[in-house]
RNA sequence: GGCCCGUUCGUCUAGGGGUUAGGACAGGAGAUUUUCAUUCUUCAAACAGGGGUUCGAUUCCCCUACGGGCUACCA
């Protein structure tokens, strides 16, 4: 029967090759891949969400296969407003668009479960008429009480019987309170004492005991399914051959496999893939929203605005990490080529994605390890895929560009000393405007008359300029300053503070070079001002 | 508590019966850069513990410990 004891061979079975051939079996005819990523529209979109998205889309991507979005909002009490839209954002944003989704439509539409809703009744019925699920009258406060009474409660073949059920309550009884109308709802009938196992697609085999399992609830009193069913029965109807999920469901996975064998769709059951969780980067325990708060950086992919507390959470898009680095640290959380290869486009990771290479134990999050790789994406991004990210950081700061090949040049002096794209401001905004403020600590306590006339005389040495290039001026600032009895070290960093406003930038030679001479000499002369004040 | 999953440098990880246990981030030192960043060189840093199996275990098995997940009419 079924995925019972001994259904696949394990112990002496090499896993890898057996993982390889369980999943895509070259002498089976191929059914056409298809994967879904069904997030409930709660809030923003995590960090471990979008992962779970990216390993679906690459697998499909891969096996040329179907990218499906459903939306789970079976619950309405915790249903969202504006959450679904976000989660299209976000999927957009990085790159990972579904094939079909409730936005799109499809052939397996509809794509959101609550108007899937009539589809689950019959369903749920059907376990009943089976004898593989019962109706269930009792009360949420009925069951509170219960929990409190009984340690370890559980609703299942221990106490079924003593609860308000259609299988405890004789049979005329059970109908007088349907015929009624009394709320209700269904669970499923846990065996007493099987063992449901099943190979996944990351973990090898994985077996439990149904006695330790409760019957958990199908359909609730409001008619609308659980995730346990929901997740079967559109798995099933809309053809999913492969189901990633976060490792937190692998404890409910044998009702869904039962659930899969009851409906007698075994056949058709997609294959397991629990991935493992994205942990706090210190302490323990799943990374959650709030520790992107204590520990101050994002946890959601984009902003997200929470009308109902008011409240901002901060996500990666605004914080300026490029899509593409954002997707590629996720995949490196948990994934790797085996090579030392750490950046990888979207196209590279469909091309090298492989399951067999997913590890099993759950990562802990690390931002300076993000960082750097976004960094390292700026740095090899050309200016010309980075000028409309880094034009709006600008404008942003109330920055006019004019010209763009300005802007290009620019891109290309700083983008190796930028981590996020809004570093961009502090690293070329001083192209577009003189400094606002200036650094005069390093310059004031130190300064001279002899320096002020450096600068007076330098002015006009630099009027007088063949080119107006870095190398002649530099020579010619390097000479001025001989004559004047000046170490070079003394000046270089005032007229650096002069036109940039602080100690960073790329060679001082070259940021005069590109600003020219008007502004260079009207820099000195508003910083001169400033520094012998 | 019960059940399930996991465990290689601080972090992400490679490796896998015999290796100087490799890389990356972060950290230290140095070189270059008369700013800072980049870049380069370099240092320090790990197989949770105990039993097996074996000529030999970090690698395979078992136990323990530790960590994590689940234990809702939430997903």
């Amino acid at each position: 029967m079924g995925f019972r004891t001994a259904d696949f061979p394990t112990s002496d079975f090499p896993l890898k090759t057996f993982r390889l051939k369980t999943y895509l079996c070259p002498t089976m005819p191929e059914k056409k891949v298809r994967v879904r990523f069904a997030p409930s529209p709660t809030g923003g979109l995590h960090l471990g969400g979008v992962r779970t998205v990216l390993f679906n889309y690459l697998f499909a991507k891969q096996h040329g296969g179907d990218f499906v979005l459903r939306i789970e909002d079976t619950d309405q009490t915790r249903y969202v407003e504006g959450a679904e839209k976000y989660i299209n954002d976000c999927l957009a944003w990085c790159g990972l668009i579904p094939d079909e989704s409730p936005a799109k439509g499809g052939q397996y539409a509809p794509y959101r479960q609550t108007e899937r809703k009539p589809i689950y009744r019959e369903y749920a019925e059907r376990l009943v008429a089976q004898g593989h699920a019962y109706y269930a009258f009792d009360t949420p406060e009925e069951l509170d009480a219960k929990r409190k009474e009984i340690p370890n409660f559980q609703y299942g073949h221990a106490h079924r019987s003593t609860l308000r059920n259609s299988l405890s309550l004789p049979l005329s009884e059970v109908e007088t309170l349907l015929h009624n109308g009394t709320p209700h709802v269904i669970r499923i009938k846990m065996p007493e004492n099987e063992t449901v196992s099943f190979t996944d697609m990351i973990r090898g085999h994985v077996s439990f005991d149904t006695a330790q399992v409760d019957d958990k609830v199908l359909l609730k009193a409001d008619g609308m399914p659980t995730y346990h069913l929901a997740v079967v029965v559109d798995d099933y109807l809309m053809k999913i051959t492969h189901a990633f999920r976060g490792e937190e469901w692998l404890p409910s996975a044998p009702v869904h496999l039962l659930l899969w064998e009851y409906l007698g769709w075994k056949a058709d059951m997609p294959q397991w893939a629990h991935l493992p969780l994205i942990l706090k980067p210190d302490g323990h325990g799943k990374l959650s929203k709030r520790d992107g708060a204590r520990l101050g950086f994002p946890v959601f992919a984009m902003n997200w605005y929470d009308a109902k507390n008011d409240e901002l959470t901060p996500g990666f898009r605004e914080l300026g990490f490029l899509p593409g680095a954002f997707v590629n640290l996720l995949a490196m959380l948990g994934w790797n080529d085996g090579t030392d290869q750490e950046i990888f486009t979207l196209d590279e990771l469909v091309e090298k994605f492989s399951i067999d290479r997913v590890s099993k134990a759950g990562a802990k999050f690390d931002f300076e390890k993000a960082k750097w790789y976004n960094a390292e994406w700026i740095k090899r991004s050309p200016a010309e895929s980075l000028k409309v990210k880094v034009a709006e950081v600008l404008t942003a700061n109330g920055i006019t560009i004019n010209k763009e090949a300005y802007l290009l040049k620019i891109i290309d002096m700083v983008k190796d000393r930028c981590i996020m794209v809004a570093d961009f401001y502090q690293q070329a905004g001083y192209f577009f405007r003189a400094p606002l403020e200036y650094d005069v600590n390093s310059v004031k306590p130190k300064w001279t008359d002899v320096k002020t006339d450096f600068f007076i005389e330098l002015k006009e040495v630099f009027s007088n300029t063949d080119t107006f290039e870095p190398a002649e001026l530099e020579a010619k600032f390097k000479a001025l300053a001989e004559a004047k009895g000046l170490k070079i070290g003394d000046v270089m960093l005032p007229f650096r503070i002069m036109l940039v406003g602080g100690k960073f930038g790329p060679h001082v030679f070259d940021i005069a070079a590109l600003l020219g001479e008007a502004e260079t000499l009207k820099r000195i002369d508003l910083a001169l001002a400033v520094f012998t004040a």
